[in-house]
DNA sequence: TGAAATGTTGGGGCG
DNA sequence: ACGCCCCAACATTTC
């Protein structure tokens, strides 16, 4: 009698689960566990907002598991140690988990799996996050790449389609006495209620996941090139903390995508799975170059006059109290429902660094609490993009306008007036920029600037030109990245 | 997956 | 009719 421990980290699902699939194929008992770590001290520890969908996505695959006849245990710790208990306990031969690619997470699983094999152990482990590892995909010489187009060409040349394996029927019981932490022990949801609007804005799990990916890809896929730009559409595919927290594999996505577009991708889909791509990408980057996390890819960029007292601006912003609309409104929805719009994303990020003058640092940990869809290489490589120092990035004179960007993306305002409920009377000609406004016009509207709504806190132009100044530092000197 | 400054062109008003 | 100026509208350059 064979007995495998599976353990669960961030691929909280059933279907297209390899590890889950040979636990089950090579052994009669399968013990699912998730091992949650118990302090919180590590730099890129999971964020509040994160935290809160772990608590729901959680739930979800222990019901999931319960429907099949298992349920998934759970346990706070140093994962070796829980796992040696858990060995000790159940006389398990092996263990198997699919693979993380974070800094943090890779020195600890080479740990665990060196110590498990060392204790005679057998442990396999897979690749059920991603279309391609991150060393799967490299330039003709062995380098990681740095450009996305070639990337995203060679990921083309190796083929998208990747089988996806349906989801077991049935699970193994669990032997009777084995008994886990409960799921609220761990603390996960927020002591003080902030989490309202995240219930309205999501359904957490699987099969939230695959309904969600079955209504984006009957409808909204087809618009989505034209569409996903535009805030106040519904026009993105929501998919990303389903897939951050591996509700759903990349390959059940293009799969699902490739089934119900025969023969060939609409211009939708394709524009949609290159967003795929660049999760890859990010993925890539952040596992070649490690330390691009909190450190810049191109070290020109060490060399950025960057502010060093912004408490105050840099409050305002993460309150959605600048006096930009489109970056409050952005700002707002991040707070109330976990997730920013990409296009606003990149918005309100050029105003941080480039009119704030802070650095990205602070907006990378800032969304890393907020956002439900966290992912340290997707915010890693995002953030760099924005400040100019990443892979591919940004030229560093590339400052977004937050009026200029409203007015083409947000052109009636809906966005705005959403999540700045005290701007929504103001006609489209102006809300993106109420200082405008006359006077008139602005108490017929409720809106008393510098009360109601605060007036903006930079000057868009004057903070331009310093931005150019500050980041002319990196001109004329050769990479050194 | 910018924006602003600068350059060019061409139609229309006007002496 | 002609030259001149003005200035949108568009194109190019620069940051």
């Amino acid at each position: 009698m064979s007995t495998a421990i599976l353990w669960f980290r961030r691929d909280l699902r059933l279907a297209d689960n390899p590890a889950l699939l040979s636990a089950l194929e090579e052994s009669e008992t399968v013990i699912p566990v998730y091992i949650h770590p118990q302090s919180s001290r590590q730099p890129w520890a999971i964020g509040s907002a994160s935290r809160w969908w772990l608590h729901h996505s959680l739930k979800s695959l222990d019901d999931s598991l319960r429907s099949l006849g298992s349920k998934l245990l759970i346990h706070s710790g140093d994962p070796l140690l829980v796992l040696r208990a858990l060995i000790a306990q159940t006389g398990a031969d092996r263990v198997y988990w699919n693979r993380l690619y974070d800094p943090a997470d890779i020195d600890r699983d080479t740990w665990v799996k060196k110590s498990l094999r060392e204790d005679g152990l057998t442990v396999e482990t897979y690749n059920s996050n991603l279309l391609y590892e991150p060393w799967e995909i490299r330039r003709p010489k062995g380098e990681p790449y740095k450009v996305f187009t070639p990337f995203w060409k060679a990921m083309l040349a190796a083929g998208l389609r990747i089988p996806a394996e349906p989801p077991p029927t049935r699970m193994p019981a669990l032997p009777q006495d084995l008994q886990g932490e409960s799921l609220d022990s761990l603390g996960l949801l927020p002591a003080i209620p902030w989490d309202h609007g995240f219930y309205d804005a999501w359904s957490v799990g699987e099969a939230a996941a695959l309904t969600q990916l079955d209504e984006f890809s009957s409808s909204g896929v087809f618009a989505y090139k034209t569409q996903r730009d535009l805030p106040g559409q519904a026009g993105t595919s929501r998919m990303s903390p389903h897939l951050h927290f591996g509700e759903i594999s990349p390959r059940q996505i293009v799969v699902h995508l490739m089934e119900h577009q025969e023969p060939g991708l609409s211009a939708g889909s394709e524009s949609y799975v290159r967003e795929i791509g660049w999760r890859e990408f990010a993925t890539h980057l952040l596992f070649h170059f490690p330390h691009t996390c909190d450190h810049p890819l191109d070290d020109r960029f060490l060399r950025i006059p960057w502010r060093d007292t912004y408490a105050n601006d840099l409050r305002q912003w993460q309150k959605g109290q600048t006096g930009f609309p489109i970056i409050d409104a952005g700002m707002r929805e991040l707070w109330h429902t976990g997730w920013m719009h990409n296009r606003v994303r990149m918005i309100v990020a050029s105003l941080l660094t480039k009119n704030l003058l802070i650095p990205w640092q602070e907006g990378a940990r800032w969304f890393w609490d907020t956002l439900v869809d966290a992912d340290l290489g997707c915010n890693s490589m995002g953030w760099q993009w924005t400040a100019g120092c990443g892979a591919d990035a940004a030229p560093y004179f590339r400052i977004f306008n937050p009026v200029l960007q409203g007015e083409r993306f947000d052109p009636e305002g809906d966005y705005v007036r959403r999540w700045v409920p005290e701007l929504a009377k103001l006609p489209a000609r102006v809300i993106h920029k109420p200082w405008e406004a006359r006077a008139s016009e602005l108490s017929a509207c409720g809106v008393n600037l510098g009360q109601s709504y605060p007036l903006p806190i930079v000057d868009l132009k004057a903070s331009r030109e310093r931005a150019l100044r500050a980041f002319s530092v990196i001109k004329n000197e050769s990479m050194t990245a």
